[in-house]
RNA sequence: GGAGGGGUGGCAGAGCGGUCGAAUGCGGCGGUCUCGAAAACCGUUACGGGCCUCUGGGUCCGUCGAGGGUUCAAAUCCCUCCCCCUCCGCCA
């Protein structure tokens, strides 16, 4: 959520972000909503001063005591509709776009070359995946990964860990099943709730990406020192409710894949560093790999509430004959932080930090490699358990 | 899954209807002492919100796992939920 009394205090930028974003009428409704919640609030404070008495009450003051007892019953209610209110709008209005956000996406680079292929096959023809048995077992758009091609994964998950941790960067299996509230904080949910899998039995949430148990991973504490630099290895599962139609063919999108997220918690002034700096690696990992691909700067439309500022890579699919997104970061800049109540200490005082996500390998990123280079696995992985080419 | 025991400040741990945002100890920070340090001693040390502000702060309100309830008054009494620990069972 955004810095309400920063909003107050200045709305101008807000609004203009949430114009940029589509919820202009919601950030000027919440500035009303704030404005009466605040009456509200003064009312309710006077009178529980007025009731506050040391030790026992004279019969007269009783009296007045239960009389303030009454009015206080209805100020609250009538606080408690406002903050309700207040509160619904606060959760509608977006992160405003950075100013360096376009409003449409731009491609800002490109890298490598696209393979010269006359015929080029496709993953299913390029690798083991087996999405019959996986459609009678699990159902639609979920696959096996069989053999080399389950050797190719994990060697580019364990690959990329690798040059993570060589970087600093704390690894970590975190749980996929999660509690509602973590849905919330990081954002997911209320909007996206449609796209997660639940667990009504036990109120659990199978996570989308490991974004959310590594956001969660802080929830309201206050943290002694930053940057914190984590990635997290883990299943995604993701109903993709509206998605039906598109990209049905063979794994290319599936209900459940592999990810390795990297997430950083970062001092405000250093955000942006750190933000670039996650692009480099996504940057260096796909550039080793060998993959041509592109960089999108997202325009401000396609970003997220919380998003302030979104780059893709998207690389080269030959059998596609187009860019598709393999990677996605972002700098949620305080959004984030704040709805999930984690806070860092500098000077003494408590502050909000900024929270960062990026992708550092999918299960995606394996097709492109086997498309890319039709069944030729690239020199790094090879380390990593990789055959140097698959078979099927 | 069964049976017990607990959730209080950075940590440990009192308090069990008003004088309690909360004893005491440890830790942290500042100071005295010292060539310096240790020890000792003195002081200080939770978070959020509203309003005011000479941006130093002032003032009022809220918070003792969460949410309801009883009461003029709740960390303390009642209800629901969540979490943790111990033993047994089960399991990777």
């Amino acid at each position: 959520m955004i810095d309400i009394r920063a909003f107050r205090h200045e709305p101008r930028p807000f609004l203009d972000g949430a114009k940029r974003k589509g919820a202009f009428q919601q950030a000027l409704d919440l500035l009303n909503a704030d404005e009466e919640w605040r009456a509200h609030v003064a009312s309710v404070d006077d009178l529980r001063a007025q009731q506050k008495i040391d030790g026992k009450p004279t019969p007269e003051q009783l009296d007045r005591l239960q009389e303030i007892k009454r009015k206080l019953k209805s100020a609250e209610s009538e606080l408690a509709d406002a903050a309700a209110r207040r509160d619904e709008l606060l959760q509608q209005v977006p992160n405003p776009p950075h100013e360096s956000v376009p409003d449409e996406d731009d491609a800002i680079r490109h890298w490598g070359e696209p393979p010269q292929l006359e015929h080029p096959k496709d993953h299913l023809e390029l690798g083991r995946f087996d999405m019959e048995r996986a459609a009678k077992v699990s159902g639609a758009r979920f696959g096996y990964m069989v053999g080399d091609t389950a050797l190719l994964a994990l060697a580019l998950y364990r690959f990329a860990l690798d040059r993570l941790v060589a970087r600093g960067v704390t690894p970590v299996l975190p749980p996929v099943l999660v509690r509602e509230e973590a849905m919330y904080g990081t954002g997911f949910f209320p909007s996206e709730k449609h796209d997660y899998y639940e667990i009504p039995a036990d109120g659990l949430y199978l996570v989308g990406t490991s974004e959310v148990p590594l956001a969660g991973l802080h929830m309201g504490e206050i943290l002694e020192e930053l940057p914190l630099r984590y990635c997290a290895f883990s299943s995604c599962f993701r109903r993709e409710a509206g998605a039906a139609g598109r990209d049905t063919r063979g794994m290319f999108r599936v209900h459940q894949f592999e990810k390795v997220e990297m997430f950083v918690w970062s001092p405000p002034d250093e955000s942006w560093d750190e933000f670039e700096r996650l692009l480099a690696i996504e940057e260096e990992l796909v550039q080793e790999l060998g993959l041509p691909y592109r960089v999108l700067n997202i325009g401000a439309g396609d970003l997220s509430a919380s998003a302030a500022k979104r780059y893709d890579i998207e690389a080269w699919f030959p059998s596609q004959e187009r860019y598709r997104e393999i990677t996605s970061c972002s700098n949620t800049t305080d959004f984030q932080a704040r709805r999930l109540g984690t806070r860092f200490r500098r000077d003494g005082k408590p502050e909000t930090p900024h929270t960062l996500n990026g992708t550092a390998a999918t299960g995606r990123w394996a097709l492109a490699i086997l498309e890319n280079f039709q069944g030729e696995v690239p020199e790094a992985l090879r380390s990593y358990g990789a055959p140097a080419t698959v078979t099927r």
